[in-house]
DNA sequence: GGGCGAGGAACGT
DNA sequence: TTCCAACGTTCCTCGCCC
């Protein structure tokens, strides 16, 4: 940004139109596009919140370089120190043995209502609304930069004669299903991250055949393609980091591997645009890029020093493993952390239409849980001003709940202390999960102590079978086999209960002060509380000693592979 | 005054 | 003329408690 952009040039200071170009747009006229945008937005109360907020960013940026012209030599040099080792740690951990690929169908949605509809074929088409558009197919992508991101009515100004098809989930999800079906056939573990994307671990496959890692994802592509007459595009490099930035480098149709080699991995690494990388979005660019000039992956370890200096532990080792091409190259299960519920709708004042929508919300949610088996006790209240305003309000609970009645009950207490209030979106959530066993009321109880642990120990292999050694076969809790401890404490749980039933019978009613456990375990509360104390703690100051490299490969993994499902960053 | 948990905001896909 | 999602996680701050 220049220092006439505010002046001549408003609009290219509007950041809302930053975006990560895709393949295949280099033709595009980026400045009309960022004109048009900038046009049509200004002036709306989207276009003010947007203003708000970059204000705080560039607030925050501010704040940041004054943090770093603070910085004494001797600052430096010792943040330098604990740079230096915490590079020649990740590098050490860094391993070439696997082969990893990651799928992307091209423009997914676009592409199936195409090949459902062969009249489309060739026009620029959105599948969307007027008001967002989730994808556009590659005939838009060369006229305006973006395949998505944009609200419909400025897509269709920039292209005029974009075709608008509604959005059909449950096509997409048929469609998605079978791409699943033939990555089963390559890697029974395959780690879906949306209905379009997915890793391959091809390491065995590979070696089995004695055939490349070139090969098996010619191969891959081909599958999909007879399967489903759909393309997609793939990469394949040592870790997940690395195989999603390449799946991007070819596309559409097309696949880019990366040799399992050092010096390969540095060399792509050091042009890269950290932006490419997924976790790097449009903020953490730009405060990379102003507050340090971070441009480019190599960029990262050039300034460790000073990354060590303004960050927190977990975010220094995401950046550093950026600078280094390290990413995580295990299978790993996640577990849901929350899960919720939002809708949009016209702004409105009315409350009765409020409570209304609220109460449809949670029975959404509330069905949601259900074929989930979850149980939360956090219930928070997400609400979108007229202005674009979100708030969060959150209660915590004396017991796990599921049902419409109570979210919908305990969400009304949230929502009445808002009032009066002129709202656009109303979402819940619910997190501090219990899965499985609807009479674990009480979050507060203890699980089993020590003493019970020891007598219990003996007998508790025969308590609980792990179906396909990931299943419990009692409550249907899934737990794989890395999961030691919580599976410990689950086969507690399930013996203590086991137990407790036989006093009842034997005795007609519980032993007394043996009540070890009436929580289904399979969150193992102390596991978590380590966890949430590690990540807790670093995320406050940056400690003057040296990481162990234990301690950072738990945080680092705690900050983002124990999230969700879908929206989880690939990097880690 | 440090640990800890809750709540709210920010961030990313 | 006016229209800009849904979902999940992490980070940061604040206040309570020992």
């Amino acid at each position: 940004m220049g220092a006439t952009s505010d002046g001549d040039r408003p609009w290219e200071s509007y950041q809302t139109v930053y975006t990560n170009a895709k393949a295949g747009m280099d033709g595009v006229d980026k400045e009309k596009v960022q004109r048009v945008i900038y046009e049509m937005s200004k002036g709306s109360k989207y276009f003010e919140n947007e203003q708000r907020k970059e204000a705080i960013v560039k607030q925050r940026i501010e704040r940041m370089r004054a943090q770093c012209a603070k910085l004494t030599a001797k600052d430096i040099a010792q943040f330098q120190m604990i740079a230096d080792k915490r590079i020649l740690e990740l590098e050490s951990s860094r391993d070439l043995s696997k082969i990893w690929v990651h799928s992307d169908m091209d423009a997914f949605y676009a592409a199936v209502e195409t090949l459902e509809n062969p009249s489309l074929k060739g026009k620029p088409l959105a599948v969307g609304g007027k008001s967002m558009i989730c994808t556009a197919n590659y005939e838009v992508c060369t006229e305006i930069w973006c395949s998505c991101c944009y609200a419909g009515f400025i897509a269709l100004k920039l292209c005029p004669n974009l075709v608008f098809v509604p959005t059909n989930f449950d096509k997409y999800m048929n469609y998605s299903e079978k791409t699943r079906k033939v990555f089963r056939g390559y890697d029974p573990n395959f780690i879906a991250t949306s209905l379009d994307e997915a890793y391959l671990n091809i390491t065995t496959i590979c070696k089995d055949r004695c055939v490349s890692s070139q090969e098996v994802a010619e191969e891959l592509r081909n599958a999909i393609y007879e399967e489903t007459g759909l393309t997609c595009s793939v990469g394949v490099a040592p870790n997940r980091l690395l195989a999603k930035v390449c799946s991007d480098i070819n596309k559409p149709n097309g696949q880019f591997i990366l040799p399992n080699e050092r010096k390969a991995i540095l060399t792509f690494i050091s042009s890269l645009p950290i932006r490419k990388i997924g976790g790097i979005g449009k903020v953490t660019e730009h405060i990379l890029r102003d507050v340090l000039g971070i441009n480019t992956c190599e960029e990262m370890l050039k300034k460790s020093a000073y990354l060590c200096g303004l960050f927190s532990p977990c975010s220094i080792d995401f950046f550093l493993s950026v600078g280094l091409g390290v990413g995580n190259t295990d299978t790993q299960f996640r577990l849901r952390k929350s899960i919720s519920s939002e809708r949009t709708f016209s702004s409105t004042e009315d409350q009765s239409l409020i409570f209304k929508k609220m109460e449809e919300i949670a029975e959404t949610l509330s069905n949601d849980m259900q074929k989930e088996s979850l149980f939360g006790r956090t219930l928070t209240l997400k609400l979108k001003t007229t202005s674009f305003e979100v708030k969060t309000r959150a209660t915590s609970l004396q017991k796990y709940i599921q049902s419409k009645e109570d979210i919908f009950s305990h969400a009304t207490k949230l929502l009445k202390a808002e009032l009066p209030l002129s709202v656009r979106l109303i979402g819940l959530r619910m997190s501090h999960f219990c899965v499985g066993t609807p009479h674990s009321a009480d979050p507060m109880q203890k699980t089993l102590s020590a003493d019970n642990r020891a007598l219990l120990s003996r007998t508790q292999e025969e308590v609980v079978l792990w179906i396909n050694d990931y299943m419990c076969s009692l409550c249907g809790c899934e737990l794989p086999p890395s999961f030691v401890e919580e599976r410990q404490e689950h086969s507690d749980y399930h013996l203590a209960e086991m137990l407790q039933k036989e006093s009842v019978d034997n005795f007609g009613k519980p032993t007394q002060g043996s009540n070890p456990v009436q929580k289904s375990p399979c969150v193992g509360r102390s596991a978590r509380k380590r966890r949430n104390k590690s990540a807790h703690n670093d995320g406050k100051h940056i400690p003057s000693i040296v990481f162990s490299n234990e301690v950072r490969k738990s945080d680092a993994r705690n900050m983002y592979h124990m999230s969700g499902f879908f929206s989880m960053p690939d990097w880690m």
